[in-house]
DNA sequence: GTTCTGACA
DNA sequence: TGTCAGCA
């Protein structure tokens, strides 16, 4: 699977997408009633985030800082966000990763991201590394 | 133990 | 937004 795809997969619940972005669960969820973003269920109805979700709130928190509220980042970022086009073989795969995610595992995973996306569009790599660093250090919670 | 929805200071 | 309740 091509990295487009990879970045699509659901694979975080939200106890570790509160961790990766530092924004509370209520947050997350908040943002989610107000069509920001659209992460995939489980079959229990648990919220499952892939990449891109995770980039998506770090650019929607970046603009809460910035002043902005749920209109602004509408405007700015909020497009329709229709995507959802998980073919059989794609859940599949999120499958496979889940089931054998380990934290170390994560790591790697985050490490290619950052690396695989190093200087690209406004998502300056160092952000993002702030974000890894608190994930992976002390200050957790 | 973790996440979910609903509700209220 | 935080937090607590009552479930799954």
């Amino acid at each position: 699977m091509d990295d487009a795809m990879r970045r699509k997969l659901a694979l975080f619940p939200i106890g570790i997408v509160q961790r990766l972005t530092d924004l509370t669960a209520r947050q997350i969820r908040y943002y989610e009633q107000h069509a920001l973003i659209h992460p995939e269920r489980t079959h229990g109805n648990q919220r499952l985030y892939s990449f891109n979700d995770v980039e998506r709130l770090l650019e929607i928190k970046s603009l809460i800082d910035k002043g902005l509220n749920i209109a602004g980042i509408k405007a700015m970022i909020g497009q329709p966000t229709p995507e959802i086009d998980y073919t059989p073989a794609m859940q599949a795969a999120a499958e496979e990763v889940r089931s054998e995610l380990t934290e170390n595992d994560l790591h790697e995973l985050l490490m290619q991201e950052l690396s695989a996306r190093a200087g690209q569009r406004g998502n300056p790599v160092s952000m993002i590394q702030g974000e890894l660093s608190r994930f992976f250090h002390g200050d957790r919670r």
